[in-house]
RNA sequence: GCGCCAGUAGCUCAGUUGGAUAGAGCAUGUGACUUCUAAUCACAGGGCCGAGGGUUCGAAUCCUUCCUGGCGCGCCA
């Protein structure tokens, strides 16, 4: 709708151009918005104000012009000029009341399907898989997952790339540890259950035995050097951490698959491609050994050029050289339109530097789009980053324990006759709803107050309150047992709230948009929100079972339905699960 | 030292890229359950948008100088 008013007022410039009001090569910037008070209608532009000054004119006087020049039209009902030169306009209820029928009878409930389909590679989660997934890949994993099914919603070719770790010294002392605890007969499966303790012996020993980390720089050197007991060590030992992983996705109902997992190692063999292609296109400088590209853009303490090492003295390789191959590998390969890296805000240099060279090299297409959708950190209630009681790293296992266990207690309160399985499965589906609404519904760039009694409390805008709003409109319909196909008559939008009700209603394409543009699904967690606290709203005024008419009865069952139907969808699109009762 | 980010109600956070009277939730106070789930709703109080200066019809938003906090800055990832 904005775009369409927005559409009709540029097509309006034009005419004043041809009238001479306006200077004939004059672009106007103004903006199309949603109103915030009623009283200024549904939306608003500033067009006249923004006009005022090159057509040499008072800013209401203009208006009045573009409000003559206005076509009629079925969706406007009327416009009014307020305060310095705003134009209001007023949705015509009708056509409202059309767009919400249109809405229902629309499988994607009235978002298009975009006519430009991209392929776009999101890289995210992306753990470190010689220790266990922790609090800090919570983000990445959830805000990188519910972009990517929003974008599919879209109608976007979505390709999910995790960037595992998998590769590193790190991995000859662990290396070491199952090959000693393999002689000593210990089964190493059993070891594995604890990662994160694995890797503490594996460190503890690296530092206090000389042998042992003798061992272990070994081991690296004949990993890469692609010895046979090598790679089947290191390949037993990914499978079980990979299997870590793909629990918690389970648990938390991330759309991450093994088929998503291109890590680190699968890079290898470019990586020497990539340094000698860099020395083809002439970007190539050794300096201290080490081979490095210098961009003029870089400049690091007293305007000395700041490289990116790619090659090391040593003649080993870097992150840096492993994100180019993998950078060059998601356009040439996956034929990438758009790659979004859903990666801590703190590495913001080193993706800057990244795209630099990479363009430069001409691994990107020029068209290609490649954004750093960073995300600051979780905090505790300390204001450091977040950690366990005892100060470690707060596991992620342990954390979804937690807020299951929690999410029980609370719902077992309010409901003390419901059975344990039951108890256990709402437990469940409102403990990660909790979690992961709370963090995807602050702003992805800055840092959050990670806060259990915040987001369990079940009061205001938290996960629970969502599944709360939704099973109201399922029980509803439970009751009035009625099949949901079967309605059908047309919206009456007699009350205030009804019509607010309808007008969120219809915007959920244009917040799912600007999601997929921006990489912010905190927007669609506030859209839904304030959908859900309208319906409340709705549900406390306005009696659907018992409304007076027939036609006001089936107007509102409608109503509840695409309620319904947009929460559940807009939930799924954040990876949060729906209840029919709770 | 240089660079990036942040500073908005007691607390946690929004603020549609410069718009109309700066908004939510929690907490506090008041009112509403014989009526579709009160995990709710309605109402009230609460603000020098870190500070100063500038740009203009109009600034939380843009520019500038400071203050405070966080984070980066050549062979880790």
């Amino acid at each position: 709708m904005k775009d369409y008013v927005s559409e009709q007022l540029l097509q309006l410039i034009e005419e004043l151009k041809n009238q001479e009001v306006l200077p004939a090569d004059l672009t106007p910037r103004f903006t199309v918005e949603r109103t915030k008070d009623k009283s200024h209608g549904d939306f608003a532009t500033n067009l006249a104000l923004t006009l005022a000054k090159p057509a040499k004119a008072n800013p209401r006087q203009i208006a009045e012009k573009i409000v003559a020049l206005l076509p009629q039209d079925g969706a406007i009902e009327r416009v009014e000029i307020a305060g310095p030169g705003f134009i209001n306009f007023f949705l015509d209820e009708s056509w409202l009341a059309r767009q919400v029928s249109a809405a229902l009878a629309d499988p994607q409930l009235g978002v298009p399907i975009t006519k430009r389909p991209k392929t776009v590679v999101i890289d995210y989660s992306s753990p470190n898989l010689a220790k266990e997934m922790h609090v800090g890949h919570l983000r990445s994993t959830i805000i990188g997952d519910a972009v990517a099914r929003t974008l599919e919603f879209l109608g976007h070719k979505v390709i999910r790339q995790n960037h595992v770790g998998d590769w590193g010294t790190q991995f000859g002392m662990l290396l070491a540890l199952m090959e000693q605890l393999r002689q000593t007969g210990r089964e190493i499966s059993m070891e594995l259950a604890d990662l994160e303790n694995f890797y503490r012996q594996a460190k503890q020993q690296f530092d206090d035995s000389p042998d042992f980390a003798t061992r272990s720089r070994q081991l690296v050197v004949e990993l890469q050097s692609g010895d046979k007991h090598c790679l089947a060590l290191w390949q037993e030992f990914l499978n079980i951490s990979l299997s870590h992983c793909q629990k918690i996705y389970d648990r938390l109902g991330v759309g991450l698959t093994p088929e998503a997992i291109y890590g680190e190692s699968a890079y290898n063999a470019d990586l020497p491609l990539v340094v000698s292609d860099l020395e083809k296109t002439g970007l190539l400088t050794e300096d201290q050994g080490a081979k490095c590209v210098f961009l003029d853009e870089f400049k690091g303490q007293d305007d000395t050029p700041l490289p990116m090492i790619v090659q090391k003295k040593d003649g080993g390789y870097l992150y840096s050289t492993t994100d180019l191959a993998a950078l060059r590998y998601r356009q040439n390969q996956l034929k990438a339109d758009r790659i979004l890296y859903f990666v801590d805000v703190r590495q913001s240099h080193h993706f800057r530097h990244l795209f630099a060279v990479a363009r430069k090299a001409e691994f990107l297409a020029a068209t290609t789009e490649v954004e750093h959708m960073g995300f600051g950190t979780v905090m505790g209630d300390d204001g450091k980053p977040f950690k366990t009681r005892s100060g470690s790293v707060a596991k992620l296992a342990d954390l979804v324990d937690e807020a299951e266990k929690r999410a029980r207690l609370l719902v077992a309160e309010k409901n003390p006759d419901m059975a344990a399985s039951e108890l256990d499965e709402i437990g469940r589906i409102v403990g990660i709803a909790s979690i992961k609404y709370a963090d995807l519904g602050k702003n992805r760039s800055s840092d959050y107050l990670f806060s259990f009694d915040n987001m369990i409390s079940f009061e205001g805008d938290t996960g629970p309150y969502m599944l709360y709003a939704y099973t109201r409109v399922a029980s509803i319909f439970r009751k009035a047992e009625i099949d949901e196909k079967n309605l059908s008559g047309d919206i009456i939008l007699g009350e205030e709230i009804e019509r607010e009700l309808a007008n969120r209603q219809i915007q959920f394409a244009e917040i799912l948009n600007r999601v997929a543009e921006r990489g912010t699904p905190h927007l669609l967690c506030g859209y839904l929100y304030e959908l859900a606290s309208t319906f409340s709203s709705f549900y406390k005024n306005c009696p659907v079972l018992s409304a007076e008419t027939e036609e006001s009865r089936n107007s509102r069952l409608q109503l509840c339905l695409l309620t319904a139907r947009i929460l559940k969808q807009g939930l799924a699109l954040l990876g949060i699960g729906t209840l029919e009762r709770m």
